[in-house]
DNA sequence: TATTTTCAGTTGCAATTTGAAACTTAATTT
DNA sequence: AAATTAAGTTTCAAATTGCAACTGAAAATA
């Protein structure tokens, strides 16, 4: 609820950013919505990382109050909400690409995951673009027949 | 001392960078390192983020551990030691880029510290070479006579 | 319609982490 | 020899985390 921290350390965007976004769970939330494209509180309970239903609930939170994410009514459930990620939010595919590509490097049991990105012969701004889009019209990178990879297929 | 958090939540590469960088000062110590050319305990105590002594002494202890930055006794003064930023340290370039780059468009008044660098008509990863050149030989971004704006300037 | 299940979130509580300040020990300076 | 500086450690209170049980509303089932 309130919403702590929210002091900038300094004037520092690198601070800037880990003021936000220095835990372990907020930029998995927004992985979970651009790459999984998870849209509800289950969905992202059910990530293989298991942030307990407290800290997501605070996380989506403030995700929100930040403008990275939106809220909205589900359509179809009443029950539910759906999370979608706002253009603010977008701007850290360049952060996940490298903080992905650095574990990687230096964990390389975890660069299965991703190996479609670096076989992937295209220009990366362009790779970028076209996630923003797919995920700006409801899609994601790896799931739903819109997904990244499947477009990506399709042009082969 | 006893290194706490090693476990792997997953074999998603960015949870596993996380697990290693996913708080709040992990990164400040390299970003000062890499662009103040700060060195000792002393030094990072100073920066504006204002860490703990404490917090100081576990996250040095804790990089040094997963390899991200080498410890050594300081050659003038025997009360210190050296802190330097291995190869996988410079490995977070571009992650400490990529949250200085969102940092800045999100918060525009973050965005002095940097401006040099937008400024910068050159290649990306040319860039990312000379820092790491500039750094493996002692150097910084910012701070000394052979600092990366310098070198940049002379070019001019 | 009545009952059961699902869903999102909250609450309570123990364990861990954080942060500030005082303290320690060794080395340097005066 | 005495005072100062440096790197850490210790102590303790406050905040955060994580887990499990709980709540209330909505949906599904019987």
């Amino acid at each position: 609820m309130h919403n702590s921290k929210l002091r900038r350390r300094s004037n520092c965007p690198i601070s800037f950013s880990l003021d936000l976004l220095g835990d372990s769970w907020s930029l998995l939330i927004i992985r979970d919505i651009i790459f999984a494209g998870k849209k509800t509180f289950g969905e992202f309970l059910t990530s293989d990382e298991g942030i307990a239903r407290n800290i997501l609930s605070n996380r989506l939170s403030r995700l929100e109050t930040i403008g990275l994410i939106n809220k909205s009514p589900h359509p179809d459930d009443r029950r539910k909400d759906l999370y979608e990620v706002t253009e603010a939010g977008l701007d850290l595919l360049p952060v996940l690409f490298e903080l992905s590509g650095w574990g990687a490097k230096h964990e390389p049991e975890t660069a299965d995951t991703l190996t479609w990105l670096t076989d992937v012969q295209m220009n990366k701004d362009s790779l970028i673009q076209l996630i923003r889009q797919t995920v700006i019209n409801g899609g994601s990178v790896f799931t739903g027949s819109e997904s990244v990879i499947n477009q990506l297929e399709r042009r082969q």
